[in-house]
DNA sequence: GCAATCCACAATAAACTGCGACATAGAGGC
DNA sequence: GCCTCTATGTCGCAGTTTATTGTGGATTGC
């Protein structure tokens, strides 16, 4: 059963902004319901409308592309926190579906309360651009490393950004993620064939850097991987808004 | 010499959505000057705090990231219309950098203004955020380019997108673009090596598809590209909101 | 005025290789 | 016993790397 934003567990972790008494109350008259659904569900489809924005409360999930021929680019990974849906709420259409890997529970919100967030609620309209604006900042990271790096270097990539992403909010236990993606979908994310995939993850494990068996991930040496994507040590862990 | 917005000739485009009088008058009191500067001249710098936003008004330029051991990946080209520096505005830093590649005219905002834009003027403020998500739209194009298509594929789709954003601007005389970029940049851009843009590219020429020389870019056959890219021919011109 | 010298870019060639395509096998899971 | 996913091996090619050459523009020198 749905719970008030009051108590939602989501808020406080340390990774998002905490709340003022007002915003909190606020969001409780702004959140429509809840959502949950299975794996595999598709939660928004490219090119359509959607009446509805989301944030994901938990579980795991995918946004991808398709081409008409088939080929899958998955843009990234959906975690808890992340707001799903604004494309379609601000200019018409989603560029990407999104797809639930688990189960998942989602927080509603209806596109047409949007405009009244604007009016009437300036700091959160100003946090849905900051999300906005964080998220074309990733894409751009994710441009850099498709377009730049290497297969192993991509791969080292992508498991840092989960498992970072991962541990801020607290989703690893005994330093384990439970990752319900396959190599496929990596794969996919990372414009790399299966095969090599495969391959390449084998190298990783093999030099005991990377763990990642039935489901469950395991990051050993978060640092060696950084090094070997050329990643910046700088990125600052800053808070974020929750929607 | 600056002009007041009420004269600014982006405005008069189709592409752009017309603006209230009070619009006009609001965006007279935000804009805080104008720059111009010459090729080569780096506008934003990723990884810095800049106090200013931009909106370009007339010249070419590029948005890209760099690794740490040189390599570049260009993530798009920027035209007229272009709405720089939000992401140091509202997350902190920029993701990536914006350099000049023709002499180019900017519309300076102060990004300590931005603040009373989102607290007194939603209707602006809602389209910022359009704008942050539109961009994280066509970041996802990228993507799925460069991760699932062929060098053939990509640069027939880097061409046409190019060539639509000109034809859009007006910017095409004589049915030519005046494309101030060389094959090296279309390379970072679509995660090619230079030597194979350019054999590529020659393949694209010979079948009287396209025509680049001397610094001035003719797409012959737009609807030749768009199949051969696999593209979309339903993406809508819907007009944009104007900073 | 016109060589002489750079320099930035395009063009093309030749050799190498990272990664993809295809094939097959094994390991759960329903 | 089928289906999905991981694991590995072999082979070939798309795309990279490393040249070399040509061209027009800009700068210098006399």
């Amino acid at each position: 059963m749905p719970f008030a934003c009051h108590d939602c567990p989501l808020r406080r972790l340390d990774v998002f902004e905490e709340f003022s008494e007002d915003e909190v109350r606020f969001m409780e008259g702004f959140k429509a319901g809840e959502l949950e659904v299975g794996p595999g569900t598709p939660i928004l489809v490219e090119g359509a409308r959607s009446p509805q924005l989301f944030t994901v409360l938990s579980g795991l999930g995918l946004r991808y592309k398709t081409l008409e021929d088939g080929r899958r680019q998955v843009i990234n990974f959906v975690m808890p926190g992340d707001f799903l849906g604004l494309q379609a709420a601000v200019g018409g259409e989603m560029g990407h579906s999104v797809e639930a890997a688990t189960d998942m529970r989602l927080c509603v919100f209806r596109r047409s309360d949007i405009w009244t967030l604007f009016k009437n609620h300036p700091d959160r309209a100003y946090d849905v651009t900051w999300i906005a604006a964080t998220e074309e900042h990733f894409l751009g990271e994710s441009l850099a490393s498709i377009g730049q790096r290497s297969a192993i270097e991509r791969i080292a990539w992508g498991l840092v950004q989960i498992w970072t992403r991962a541990g801020d909010l607290d989703l690893l236990k005994n330093d384990t993620l439970l990752f319900p993606f396959r190599q496929q979908d990596l794969a996919d994310t990372l414009g790399l064939s299966l095969v090599h995939t495969n391959k390449t993850l084998a190298k990783l494990k093999e030099r005991g850097l990377v763990a990642w068996t039935d489901r469950r991930l395991r990051v050993l040496d978060v640092e060696a991987l950084e090094r070997m994507a050329l990643m910046d040590r700088s990125e600052i862990h800053r808070k974020r808004p929750l929607m």
